[in-house]
DNA sequence: TAAAATATTCAAAATGTATTGAACATTTCT
DNA sequence: AGAAATGTTCAATACATTTTGAATATTTTA
């Protein structure tokens, strides 16, 4: 049975402990233990929203919410904060930013005397759209002229199906042809949007 | 991480208790029993080529591999064929035939005077595309409109950055039309291949 | 350079999905 | 109807991916 995804956005209980935020006195104690202030209702149906499109694609869901919170808050946050308020370890938050960055669906934003990187949402559907085409669909369909050969070869001339087996290779053939003309055309009109 | 599949066909080594039952009496029993012809050279390759396919899209391997099967066969297969040749548990044969049937992307074919239904692969790009497209993305994009107003809704209209959200609330909306617009010209441009 | 801050890696654990196979249901045949 | 053949379901298991967090690496500051 084909892969399902849960959706919901539920780690409501859980809130830390710690202080209120001091103006940065004891250098990084305080930043560091601060709580991080808790999502708006606007980030929590953002979060939910997008753990449920990138569930769409098969991607785990802390990839939906990390890029959910980034697309729901204005301000650059760092890998910090997205692991503060979205309660991921660390490993998680590195990976799926790193992730994200890679298909460019993350911008990488240095403010003036801050150390920490930052991110924001790429919202450009072109962007996206070709960032998720080069990374995970292209790399597929590269190799396809070699499988295509690999195919043909593989044929028993001398079989009475061979004629058959032909018009397969030839079937796929068509195929590949079809996503060399419909992945541009997808990227041009997703430049419109 | 994003996922990723394995896709070598490997069931070389199935050196389980495949015990070669005995031939039996019995004029049916005959035809279960006999062992399933070895995959040809073409339908080894080309069962290895669906299993990445399937597999670029986060699918089963078993769905790959009994739609690879069904491709690279010129006759009808059972689902008892199906199951034998790739050494699948029956559930699985089932299961799988079951949902590429649904998909559109497996036929059923009656064939006079034999009981057990037989399959074939549909080739159709056209076929194969608006099926997967009204089964996997459609449901995605159905309840869109819902959930965008939830997130609408969910704007704090006295927050400072209540301005920025509506413009996010835009973005995805102008995403909802880009698909509005690109699946149906996907079945159109699959349609001529 | 040493210490602090930040970022990444990776083995183990947690979670999630696919597969199996035997029980169950259904249909067809005699 | 009973028997045989065929098809489906589902709880248990096997397998795969994701998440975690402590260790490691890297960069920056003083």
């Amino acid at each position: 049975m084909p892969p399902v995804k849960k959706t919901a956005f539920t780690k409501g209980g859980s809130l830390s402990e710690k202080k209120p935020k001091a103006p940065q006195a004891s250098r990084e104690a305080n930043l560091e233990l601060s709580p991080p202030p808790p999502l708006t209702a606007f980030q929590l149906e953002s979060v939910a929203l997008f753990i449920h499109v990138f569930g769409a694609l098969s991607l785990p869901r802390s990839i939906g919410e990390i890029y959910g919170l980034l697309f729901s808050t204005q301000d650059p946050l760092s890998l910090d904060d997205v692991q503060a308020r979205l309660q991921l370890s660390r490993g998680s938050a590195s990976e799926g930013l790193r992730w994200l960055r890679s298909l460019g669906a993350v911008n990488q934003v240095y403010l003036a005397g801050i150390r920490k990187e930052h991110f924001t949402a790429e919202t450009s559907l072109r962007k996206l759209a070709s960032g998720y085409l080069r990374d995970r669909i292209a790399p597929h369909l590269e190799n396809g002229p070699s499988r295509l050969s690999g195919l043909e070869s593989s044929i028993d001339l001398a079989s009475p199906t061979a004629h058959f087996e032909k018009s397969r290779v030839g079937q796929i053939a068509g195929w590949y042809k079809f996503f060399g003309k419909a992945l541009p055309l997808v990227k041009v009109l997703a430049g419109k949007f």
